[in-house]
DNA sequence: ATTACTAGTTTCCGAGTAA
DNA sequence: TTTACTCGGAAACTAGTAA
């Protein structure tokens, strides 16, 4: 049996307490009908996931130990899947993009994006860096990740899509990487955002193999 | 639709990655028929969760961004469930116990079990605390989360039953819950051990109110 | 307003078949 | 071996009724 409709009760109310609870309600959260919703509960409690006090308006549903551990067993997996999330660091080597970087960082309606979301005025330039094939699918991981959304604008001539930012660390310099909601934009480079020229302050150029560590919280 | 398929091609395979996977194997997983499987993988590569190669000997199946992003929500939806038990703590008043406490923890099959997964020797007898309110329900949560067990056993004259410990700091002073898996045992009590008699060293008695933090990973 | 049961419909599953 | 189809039976849903 699903664990949706266990997962529902638990997100009703503090796990381990009793939620007051009816069917109608239920219903809702679970977007079904009164009828299953009660189904539900009746099924939840056969086989000892909950208990429950039926009342004259309503009902007084309890998660019971077997029914948290059935919950937590699953979150267990989900931490198994996105587990290795929360250490994200891409390594690869500095190269040359197509000079775009320059004129889109000094944008004025990215820029004062920048400024406001992740605190500080970017270099007029970005560095890129080509991914190192395994960073490659630790990039997509990071797509899924809380992220700093930029968003887009016109400015009359032609539209600007949004950005996804995330703040990062290289070589304990602070900066971002961005990421264009862009169909066709290549999954194999970042480019990297900071407050200071990279290039400069690392020491690298094309070639050199950077790494960089997402921040988390 | 349920995430279930979603997740198990997830645990399958590194997320962000492709895998490698036919009907039949993914039926295993689902525990249900390779018809069935084959179904559900057509259903995900209808919803775009997934994308997916068909060839002569089996399927390479790619979680879209799109699936990862329905996958991460479930995540976010069970961390909000069980989130705040990364820090657990426990309220109560110093009680009196049966005095029972004692006669258990230096049983030989107890004893044993203390010093080699606790790495102490318990001082012969229990700190009993009545917890608060908000405290019992803390309590609830505590029991699903890993805990260390104790194995029952049995002396030829009756039998011991098995035991949940957990790791905790009182005022800094390292020892463990202790919560036996007893049907009818209180739900408003815990017992602590320690390797120092916890009145003494804590300067408490019957009423004192005590903080028991849960030592986490 | 509830919960819970009955009836009718729909969906889903799994065995068999074809490619 | 695969995948993907068809088809008969089982399970689940929704609507209606009763308490």
């Amino acid at each position: 049996m699903s664990l949706e409709p266990l997962k529902q009760l638990a997100l009703a109310g503090d796990i381990g307490s009793s939620v007051a609870i009816s069917s109608a309600k239920f219903a809702q959260r679970l977007k079904t009908s009164p009828q299953t919703a009660s189904r539900k509960l009746q099924a939840l409690e056969e086989e000892n996931l909950i208990t429950r006090k039926v009342l004259s308006n309503g009902q007084e549903v309890t998660i019971t130990e077997e029914g948290m551990l059935a919950l937590w067993k699953e979150y267990r997996e989900y931490q198994q899947i996105f587990g290795e999330i929360e250490d994200l660091r891409l390594t690869g080597l500095v190269c040359t993009g197509l000079g775009e970087g320059r004129y889109y960082v000094m944008l004025e309606g990215y820029l004062r994006q920048f400024e406001q979301k992740l605190g500080f005025t970017p270099y007029p330039g970005t560095l890129n860096i080509e991914l190192s094939p395994h960073s490659i699918t630790t990039r997509k991981k990071l797509q899924i990740t809380d992220n700093i959304p930029l968003i887009g604008f016109e400015d009359g001539e032609r539209t600007f899509g949004s950005v996804k930012c995330f703040r990062a660390r290289i070589n304990d310099l602070h900066g971002a990487i961005i990421i264009p909601n862009r169909k066709n934009y290549p999954d194999n480079v970042v480019e990297i955002v900071a407050p200071v020229n990279l290039r400069e302050h690392l020491s690298v150029s094309d070639g050199s193999e950077v790494e960089v560590v997402l921040c988390r919280a």
